[in-house]
DNA sequence: CGCCCGCTTGATCGTCATCAAGGGCGGTGG
DNA sequence: CCACCGCCCTTGATGACGATCAAGCGGGCG
């Protein structure tokens, strides 16, 4: 937990895994490493943001509340992920509260110091940028699917991108791991629990997916394909 | 239309207000001014991003297209703002198509030549990463409304917004003209322009507001915040 | 063993989309 | 100046999708 082996670990993240152990330093002393236990809320929503989180493992839900007192997940962060850069390089409060899944650790890194290696660093400039480009054209896609898909149809998109990911990381098997529990799941796709569970048992008894506790196995991938909508 | 002239116009932009001619140079010889006529497409959704684009003047229609036909009008962009940096920097295919609402003069600047420019300007991308971390927050603010609001909330929460930024702006009276006709209004709000009318009228029969044309009179802030579910 | 939690399944309800028709206003041309 | 047309908007009737309410089941864990 000294500067030191914080400096080692942020060495490790993609964004800072080229600077300087100068940089590095700096850095570790505006960082605060997190062992946060399941239930634990990081913050609440509206509250200022005054840094960003990186997950070194575990599993963080980002939600928003509304006023009826309702949520609505917007991620599901696990291991090697980072969020909140944004609320914190334009000072705004956070959007949505976030609370831990499941046992994890994170780095919580400071605004100030960060913006410096920002402004010095092109190549975390870089970088970082392009993570941000990346989130916005996701929010895109989420905000897409959620204005003109149907309840089915957001679900199917969902199996087909996580196949797809897992494809692109050449794992060959349909096989696919919920995030968390179904509830979580069907909120990640703005739905009641309800519909979540009936959209994927019909799937199951026209014998495209099968489901088993938290894994869905794609039997029937060119009749998923049909049902997407796109 | 000269390289000298659009440099002097890219001279403008808040982004590049501080640049070096020669680096003006260098991107002008990158852009293309363009003069676009009223329901003219400047790209469909799925086309490879090249560029992005910054309105001078008019006003800009950026919308979804589902598989049944039907649109989601994600933002309309009106003169010193631009669009699709996202799309560009991380090389992704338009997630919306673009359509001139009326009569627009627009700068295009490719991708190559704005790259170099904010490797070589740590100012420039920093002013990128506020912008993008803008974008964002305000995506995340849209979303919360579209997954956990009613239509009628999200009427008055779109109202209330308007007021609020005309008074950061020091504008002091209670009006707001709709960026477009009320249709399209309300596909920026998810809706459909039978329940957008309808809602209009409801708060307009309360003396709420009043409503005429495009413009609409705040009679009744107090009231209006009552009903906007925050 | 019993409880709680996560999940399923059924019945009902409400919100908003859709379908349909008509009105008003501006623009154009006689 | 008036007549006509087209577009934008309003208003009413109906319908569907998904939320909500309610009940029950099964499995893990104390």
């Amino acid at each position: 937990m000294d500067a030191f082996s914080t400096a080692s670990v942020l060495n490790r993240m993609p964004m800072f895994r080229h600077l300087e152990s100068e940089q590095l330093y700096l850095l570790s002393r505006h960082t605060r490493e997190i062992n946060a236990t399941k239930g634990q809320r990081l913050f609440n929503k509206g509250e200022q943001a005054e840094g960003f989180y990186y997950v070194l493992d575990g599993k963080i839900k980002l939600a928003f509340v509304s006023s009826r007192g309702t949520e609505k997940i917007v991620d599901i962060v696990a291991g090697g992920e980072n969020f909140g850069e944004s609320m914190m390089l334009s000072s705004q409060p956070w959007p949505y509260y976030a609370q831990v899944l499941l046992q994890s650790r994170l780095l919580y890194i400071k605004g100030e110091a960060f913006t410096q290696v920002v402004h010095g660093n092109p190549r975390v400039a870089q970088l970082l940028l392009t993570s941000m480009s990346r989130r916005v054209c996701h929010l895109f896609a989420d905000m897409e699917a959620l204005c003109l898909q149907s309840s089915r149809e957001r679900v199917v998109g969902y199996l087909l991108r996580e196949i797809e990911q897992q494809r692109q990381r050449g794992e060959t098997d349909l096989t696919i791991e919920l995030p968390d529990t179904k509830a979580n799941t069907a909120s990640l796709l703005n739905l009641t629990p309800e519909t979540f569970s009936r959209i994927i048992h019909t799937l199951d008894r026209e014998k495209t997916i099968s489901v088993s506790r938290r894994t869905v196995t794609v039997l029937d991938l060119e009749r998923l394909q049909e049902g997407c909508g796109c």
